[in-house]
DNA sequence: CTATACATAGAACGATCATTCTCATCTGGT
DNA sequence: ACCAGATGAGAATGATCGTTCTATGTATAG
C-alpha cells in the first residue's frame, strides 16, 4: 500500500529508464533494455505506468528533480547572490566533464520528440521553467535592475553551453559562457550604479 | 552518367528526408515514410545509400549547406560588420517563428544518437564548426580586440536561444540573446577603445 | 499453515522496422 | 525497332518493437 511512488522497486526503474534514454535515446531504448537494466518485470512495469511514454514522463521528471536538487546545490556554496551567479559556470564544467554527459536530457527530448509527443515535451517545459524560475530567484537577491531579463540571459547561455559542450566535446563552452555572463553582470552592475535616481524614476 | 550527385533524384530524396527527420525525429521516421514523401522508390535509396544511416548523415549534409546559405544571406545585408552580427538575432526570430520550426537540427540529431552514431555526431559538428568559423569572419571584420572569444559568445547565445525556443516555444528568445550580445558587444567596445596602447602591448 | 497479493521470468502476439528481391515500366542510344 | 540500364511499386524476410498473457516464486496477514 503505497502512499507514494518512493518504493524501491519504482526509484531503480526510474534510475534505469532514466540513464538508459539519455545515453541512447528515446526511440532506440527498448522496453527489454530497461527491464533487464532495472531488474523489474514488464508485468510490474505495465502495472506502474500504463505505457512506455508514460514511464518515460516519469522517468524525466524524476532526472528534473535530481537535476535542479544538484543545481541548486553546486551554486549554493556561498551565500553571496553574485558569487551564486558566478559558480553556475564552473559547475556547469564539471557536469560537462562527466564520463556520460550527454547534453540537456530535456533538450534532447523535446528534440526527439516534444514535436510528436505532447506529454515529453510539456515535461521538457515544464523543467526549463523551473530553472529559469531559480535563475531569478538569484538575480532578484542580486540587486540588480532588470532581474529578469538577466535570468533569461543566464538560461540561454547554460543551455547554449550545454549544447555546444554536447556537439563539439568542448567542455570549455562552459567557460566561455562564464566570462560572457560576467561582463554581462559587470556592465549591468555599472549601468544600475551610474543611473540617477532622477532617471529611474522614468517608467 | 552523374558527374555529380545533384540529380533530381537524389535533391527531391535528400529534401524530403530532412524535413521527416527534422519534424519528427530520425528513429521514429521510418524507410516507407521517406519513400512515399520522396516519390523515390526503396531500390533507389539504396543504390545511392548504403544505409538509413549513410542517407541520414547526406540529408543532413545537405540541411547544413542550406541553413548556413539561409544564415549567411541574412547577416549580409550589410556591410557594416558590428550591423552584421546584430542583424543575427532578428533573423533567428523569424527562423523561430517559421511553422515547423523545431529547434537546431543538429543539436536533435547529435541529442538522439549522437552518443550511439559517430557518422551523426561527425556531421552536427561539422556545422557547429562552420558556424563558429562564420562568426569568426565577422567578429574579426568588426575589429574587436578577441574575435575568436567573441564569436564563441555567439554561437553560444545562438544555440541557447534556438534551444530555449524549441522547448518552451518562446520566440522571444531571439530578442533576449540579441539584447546580451548587444551589451556584450558595446562593453568590449568601450573596452577597447579606453584601453591605452601601453597597457595593449602587454602580451 | 494457508491464502492472498504482488514480483519475476519469459513466452506469445501483432505491428513495424530496415533491408532485399521480384517484376513492370520507362528512357536513351544505335 | 530494340536492347540495356535505371526507376517505380510493392511483396517477401527476418529482426525487433511495445504490449499482453501464463506460470512460478515469495512474502506477509489471519
Amino acid at each position: 500500500m503505497n502512499t507514494t511512488d518512493d518504493s524501491p522497486l519504482t526509484a531503480r526503474l526510474l534510475a534505469a529508464t532514466e540513464k538508459l534514454i539519455y545515453s541512447g535515446g528515446i526511440h532506440a531504448t527498448g522496453m527489454d533494455a530497461i527491464v533487464k537494466a532495472s531488474g523489474v518485470a514488464r508485468r510490474s512495469i505495465y502495472q506502474l505506468y500504463s505505457n512506455k511514454e508514460a514511464l518515460v514522463a516519469a522517468a524525466l521528471l524524476a532526472r528534473d528533480q535530481r537535476w535542479m536538487a544538484w543545481f541548486i546545490d553546486a551554486t549554493s556554496q556561498t551565500s553571496a547572490p553574485l558569487e551564486r551567479l558566478a559558480s553556475i559556470f564552473p559547475a556547469l564544467r564539471q557536469w560537462f566533464e562527466t564520463e556520460d554527459f550527454h547534453g540537456c536530457a530535456f533538450i534532447n527530448a523535446a528534440g526527439e520528440l516534444g514535436g510528436v509527443n505532447p506529454e515529453i515535451g510539456a515535461v521538457s517545459a515544464l523543467h526549463k521553467q523551473r530553472l529559469l524560475s531559480y535563475l531569478r530567484e538569484l538575480t532578484n537577491a542580486s540587486g540588480l535592475s532588470n532581474p529578469d531579463e538577466i535570468a533569461n540571459y543566464f538560461l540561454i547561455l547554460i543551455d547554449g553551453a550545454t549544447a555546444v559542450a554536447m556537439v563539439t566535446g568542448d567542455t570549455g563552452a562552459a567557460d566561455s559562457a562564464g566570462r560572457a555572463a560576467a561582463l554581462l553582470l559587470s556592465t549591468l552592475q555599472q549601468q544600475a550604479g551610474s543611473v540617477s535616481p532622477k532617471h529611474s524614476r522614468h517608467h
